[in-house]
DNA sequence: TCACAATACGGAGGCCGCCTCCGGTTAGCA
DNA sequence: TGCTAACCGGAGGCGGCCTCCGTATTGTGA
């Protein structure tokens, strides 16, 4: 993560992780069997989810992480909780792909960022039906993540319009907003989105005669 | 509708309205009771799946009709073919208001057009869950709202290159996919969906310098 | 080392929606 | 009026959702 309020919990990939950061005191560090437990359906929920859309079976998840639903329900209360469970770690990887281009001209840096977002979001989908319904939504976990996105790409649409490249008056919240839509859209190629993209982004330099 | 292969079947409003055109030499056509209860569930399923989305219960929508399970069935096969029962209804509807603005400049016709676009969408989100996905699918309802929905928009684009306004290399199946794709936006209001449309739009005309 | 809470596990069970199947009903023709 | 093809409706099998509670495990204090 970069700067950023760092999305927070999600427990990282290695086993012996720490999985608090919850909201409370947090009075004890969850047992040993619950850890491995919770990292196992993670994992399990990210694959399914990736490979069956975000209407995967919770039944079928426990399943694959050898566990019975109880204690997936345990863990996470609800689809959602599961979804943004894994949606978090998702998001600080695509956000950490934001650092490094400060050498590169502001527009083709801000280009290739959002190039990045798309493909990233495109395999995907699934989670990032919920992510992208995050832009605009106050929820907690949502917030954190909206945060992040602004804090990796605000700056690139900002340099780029320091630079001259990019129209004044666009706001990031609307380029976010475009590019989570171009997302969306369904039945297209990557060079089919990348294309739309393009002519999308265009329209960010696009300088009012009038 | 203007020209366009006419999309299809899709009863109209009128209760004695002729029901027919399945695909093959269709026998008979369709008993009274049976056009009535199919009249009676595309009611039901256009009101369910606009306030409930997508995934409104098909027992639901069945009840509400009045009309047991089996017909429905019998009468729509999936949720799928309910669905594009009701949504080739909604696209003629959208298509012919591209007609009459002819007498307008092209490229506010063009975005007129667009924008209604939009807004159309909007109301019937769960619905155009299926039809944004048509564009570039090849299923046989779809492929007839997809050419209706090109021969309602195609011609406005193109009248604004012809006139100078929108850069020469831009191809109607992109504008599309851009434009559905704002349209999947979430958590906009139609103002902020319309600015960023604005935006997008404003990429056609850009003339790129290089 | 042992014993005993505190925690966590897991799956049975109630509920609901999906879809199929078939005995009973009805429209419409002769 | 009678007959039959066409149609109706809902019971029932299946699978997913979520809850509840008896059982198993952990880890801590003696």
């Amino acid at each position: 993560m970069g700067r950023a309020s760092g999305v927070a919990s999600a427990a990282p990939a290695a086993p012996a992780a720490s999985a608090d950061a919850a909201d409370g005191p947090c009075p004890r560090p969850l047992r040993a069997d619950a850890k491995r437990n919770r990292q196992q359906l993670m994992d399990a929920a990210r694959a399914a989810f990736t490979e069956r859309g975000a209407e995967a079976s919770l039944e079928d998840i426990a399943r694959r992480a050898q566990v019975g639903v109880g204690t997936l329900y345990r863990h996470f209360p609800t689809r959602q909780a599961l979804l943004e469970a894994v949606y978090v770690d998702e998001v600080e990887a695509l956000c950490t792909s934001a650092e490094g281009s400060a050498d590169a001209e502001p527009w083709d840096a801000m280009v290739a960022w959002f190039d990045r977002f798309v493909d990233y979001v495109a395999t995907k989908k699934a989670l990032v039906d919920e992510m992208m319904a995050s832009v605009g939504k106050d929820a907690p976990v949502f917030r954190a993540c909206h945060d992040a996105i602004f804090a990796a790409g605000e700056p690139l649409v900002a340099r780029a319009q320091a630079d001259g490249t990019v129209r004044a008056d666009v706001e990031f919240v609307d380029v976010i907003r475009m590019v989570s839509g171009l997302c969306m859209i369904k039945n297209a190629s990557p060079e089919e989105i990348r294309r739309v993209l393009r002519m999308a982004l265009d329209g960010l330099r696009f300088q009012p005669t009038a």
